[in-house]
This record gives C-alpha cells, sequence and structure tokens, in this order.
DNA sequence: GCCCTGACTGCTA
DNA sequence: TTAGCAGCCAGGG
C-alpha cells in the first residue's frame, strides 16, 4: 500500500479507508497491515493526531479495540462510535463489537 | 538526540 | 468480569 513515501499516518488513514461498510478492524489488525504487528498504539496515535476535517473522511469508528471492544479515546465517546457501527448494521455483543461476524479477518 | 505521552495488547490476580 | 502491570511503536518538545 502507501510506500514509505508516506508517512505512517497517511498509511493508518489508508488502511482505515479500506475496511469495507458494515466491517470493523482492531488496532492491532490496522498495525499489522502496516507491517508493525506490535504498533497498535502507533495506530492509535495517529487516529488520534486525525484532524476533525479527515476524521469525517476516514471512517474512524469502524476502528476499534482487541475483542472488538470500544477504546476509550478522547473527546467523542463510545455512544458516538457505537451508534455510527450500528447505523451500518453492526451488531453487538454485551457492548462488543462481534468480530466473528463483522471482523475484516475473521 | 533524549524523554514523555498515548484512541493498544496480552497475561495474571 | 473487572483491575493492574509491563512492553512495543511513533510523534512532539
Amino acid at each position: 500500500m502507501a510506500g514509505a513515501a508516506d508517512s505512517f499516518f497517511a498509511s493508518v488513514y489508508r488502511a482505515v479507508r479500506a475496511i469495507p461498510p458494515g466491517r470493523v478492524a482492531t488496532y492491532g489488525q490496522l498495525a499489522r497491515w502496516l507491517g508493525v504487528p506490535r504498533g497498535a498504539r502507533a495506530v492509535g496515535w495517529a487516529l488520534r493526531a486525525l484532524s476533525p476535517d479527515r476524521s469525517a473522511r476516514v471512517p474512524w469508528h469502524r476502528v476499534v479495540g482487541a475483542g472488538g471492544r470500544i477504546a476509550q479515546r478522547a473527546g467523542a465517546g463510545p455512544e458516538l462510535q457505537r451508534r455510527k457501527l450500528k447505523a451500518e448494521g453492526v451488531r453487538f455483543r454485551r457492548g462488543r463489537v462481534d468480530l466473528a461476524r463483522h471482523g475484516v479477518a475473521p
């Protein structure tokens, strides 16, 4: 995907945009796509640095923590993300996303 | 070039 | 199930 020419951030945004509607991916999964299986934090850092204008363009709500849990991010509450996912048809199990059903890589 | 922070992850109690 | 600890990666001051 995005070569080293682009910043790590660009790679993250690109990976997030590659997530098809109605599906979700975990930070670790995205990190792995970028070639950094242990760069989950780096992915979170990239999304945190995501500008408001960019957030409207990147489906950040499709990015969840391990096990499909909603990460405790700053700003918008977990309800917003959960609400957006529900709008796409994503089902929740005890407050967690069913990765076995909506996961990008089951 | 060094130190700190952070939307994470996995294991153990 | 929830809570706490340690480790890895990247960016900013």
